[in-house]
DNA sequence: TAATACTTGACTGTTCCAGTAGGTTAATTA
DNA sequence: TAATTAACCTACTGGAACAGTCAAGTATTA
């Protein structure tokens, strides 16, 4: 089984983006600061992203990154395994030599309990999210608050609004 | 997420404890032989199900474990429960304090899903397994084989054969 | 050209799983 | 009573992977 520190975190940051995305390209500060994620590791997990071609980027000043397709048909299975491997509860991942190169005991139970969260996370689709109401109150209440983003702290772009 | 090797290792082992109960208690040596596991490893791991109450022992030759319920009153998810700990897909572990003492913007959509796994797992039980066919046809095969396990090297006497 | 911001890769500390090893205690059998 | 069997317990270890850091690079825009 995989379900990780580092998928929660994916799913966290795309549901952001999705949130932000009519406000142009996102950047990662951004993310950072609204979601109390190391930007560091933000950005391993955008390279992940970016290479299933779940996310698009724009450099230089202004940019940040997008949804390369609608918040509709990026589902929460999508993000996971983009950066963590394949959920799968079975040992041999699926490949039937669990025990002496043979399907062991329990081997059909591991593979329903796979399918079963399979369904369960392939159902739900970003847009989903943005529409419910215990995300948009976790999201006013970002908004409202401005938070610093570590590193070099750009925190003027974020705060200032005269030079 | 908490589902690891030990946690499919008791399962098979109370599965293998539940076939083959009606021979008397039931070796840690012969569970091992059978599903091809550690034999220090599945000690340890049934302290922990001794612990919670899942099976009973007796000591001295002719001894081992059995179930301290019917089949039928122990589920999946008690065991994994016993072993590992709590199946929990939030950060928090059910607290809602995932981020900065509140909660999260994809705090719901965990808890979800250890929702949707927990009741997986506890709709199953071991009799149920027990029926299965695809159980009973590996469980089949295993009791055609006599394996002995020693104390160490419990893959090796499975594969290879003395030279 | 300078500033911005994405990109990449190497590196690190920590945790925890999976497994090993050795011993002790209790019950049975000879 | 001694030897055998098997549960019971504690400590230790290698390795993997996660979570996170650091620093240098590259592309874009003002």
């Amino acid at each position: 089984m995989k379900l990780t520190t580092r998928g929660r975190y994916a799913v966290t940051a795309m549901l952001d983006l999705a949130l932000h995305q009519n406000e142009g390209p996102v950047s990662l500060a951004e993310i950072a600061g609204r979601q109390g994620i190391s930007l560091s590791y933000l950005e391993q997990i955008f390279s992940r992203l970016r290479r299933s071609e779940l996310v698009s980027s724009t450099r230089g000043p202004g940019g940040g990154y997008r949804l390369s397709r609608p918040g509709t048909q990026i589902s929460i299975a999508d993000v996971i395994q983009a950066v963590d491997e394949m959920v799968d509860a079975t040992r041999c991942g699926g490949m039937q030599n669990c025990q002496a190169e043979q399907r062991c005991l329990t081997h059909d139970l591991w593979h329903d309990l796979s399918d079963q969260i399979q369904d369960f996370l392939t159902g739900i689709d970003l847009a989903q999210l943005v529409e419910r109401r215990s995300v948009r109150e976790v999201a006013a209440r970002q908004d409202s608050i401005v938070v610093d983003a570590p590193r070099s702290a750009p925190l003027a772009t974020l705060v200032n609004s005269a030079p």
